[in-house]
DNA sequence: CCCAATGATTAAGG
DNA sequence: CCTTAATCATTGGG
């Protein structure tokens, strides 16, 4: 479709608007004929907010906008809609403008008919059925042309609506510290990268979106990286081992609640010291281990045994059915290629896979 | 310009 | 509702 919802609607002066007295125009006005065509337009313009009531306050607008933009429950911003809501008030007022000057064209051309005929009524008879046959033309007329004002405003909504309306078309990227998280968090589960309700909450309130925003960012995330896990190898190196410092640290030095998920440390990009690798190696053997005197460790664990996991693969530390070319597939995913039971196997990429069970979830 | 990355939408399945 | 997978449409870097 061409974008150009603005222009048209611009008939320059076609007839010039005089003082007339109007004619009874109330009897042809009503369409004898439904027609469906007019009927759709009508109703679209009317939820819509365009050809409702006069502008008594934009009441009418803001909650076709509001019911536009879909689920009803939610406190959707709404400084996205004064601008679309704006815009709207102003095909509103075009589409008013013209109607009624359609409208005065109409009358006066009726009566311009009208007093035509009734000068030609001096010299020739005319029937007053005659009169009424004329008048419906000019109406018929007149009515077509309203029906194209119509059409234009409705296209004009409609370009506006998926204009606005159409995240898709003011996409913007997160911030990164936004990713940064969400990536973490995503890392740090990579076993059942499934955050609960409550968890999008708060990742969502952290990076500062709506939930909907990181479901959508989980599920692209999982596709993406299961479908080329080589392609992320770095990126979670980096989250894994900065998570399993973090982690270690924690469980090092007993509890130590704070520190509010910011790691902050942008030192170590793409260099993983493996140094602290031994140490990650006796901390993921008591985890999964049975005993481990801890005890309070709940949620956490999971995670933990995730991203140490991963670095002890990629560091190649742990031997235990991990060999090189099992790079590309660590910790959960399972021989089904997916976290999730793959409703359509379709020859997933390696079929050789290890040892998958990590599963001690932590659903709550 | 091209093109990869990316957020959002859609369809299909549970 | 949720998910996956494919796709769209934009962004931003080269």
């Amino acid at each position: 479709m061409v974008l150009r919802w603005r222009r048209k609607c611009q008939s320059p002066g076609v007839f010039a608007p005089q003082k007339m007295e109007v004619l009874s125009i109330r009897g042809a006005q009503e369409e004898e004929p439904p027609d469906p065509q007019l009927m759709r337009l009508d109703n679209m313009l009317l939820a819509e907010g365009v050809a409702g009531p006069e502008k008594g306050g934009g009441s009418a607008a803001a909650a076709a906008a509001a019911a536009a933009s879909g689920g009803g429950s939610g406190p959707d911003n709404s400084t996205e809609h004064s601008d679309y809501r704006t815009k709207l008030t102003q095909i509103r007022q075009i589409y008013h403008t013209e109607l009624e000057k359609y409208e005065q064209a109409c009358n006066e051309f009726t009566t311009h008919v009208m007093n035509l005929l009734r000068e030609q009524s001096r010299t020739r008879p005319i029937s007053p059925k005659e009169i009424e046959r004329m008048v419906n033309i000019i109406h018929r007329k007149f009515s077509s042309i309203q029906m194209q004002l119509k059409q234009s405003t409705c296209e004009a909504v409609m370009i506006l609506r998926s204009r606005f309306l159409d995240a898709r078309r003011k996409r913007r990227n997160f911030n990164k510290q936004a990713t940064e998280i969400l990536n973490e968090y995503f890392y740090s589960h990579l076993s059942n990268p499934y955050p609960s309700e409550e968890a999008k909450e708060e990742l969502g309130k952290k990076c500062a979106i709506t939930v909907a925003q990181v479901s959508n960012w989980f599920g692209n995330k999982r596709i993406r990286y299961k479908k080329n896990i080589g392609k992320f190898q770095e990126e979670a190196n980096m989250y894994a081992a900065r998570t399993a410092v973090n982690a270690a640290n924690a469980s090092s030095h007993g509890s130590q609640a704070n520190s509010p998920s910011t790691p902050n440390s942008a030192g170590s990009a793409g260099s993983f010291n493996m140094s602290n690798s031994g140490d990650l190696f006796m901390s993921v053997q008591s985890l999964n281990g049975d005993s481990y005197q801890g005890a309070q460790v709940g949620a956490n664990v999971q995670s933990q045994v995730d991203t140490l996991r991963h670095v002890i693969s990629q560091t190649g530390g742990y031997s235990e059915g991990l060999t090189a070319n099992q790079m590309y597939s660590p910790q959960g995913i399972n021989a089904n290629g997916g976290w999730q039971d793959a409703p359509t196997p379709s020859s997933v990429t390696s079929p050789t896979e290890g040892p998958g069970s990590v599963h001690s979830d932590t659903s709550n």
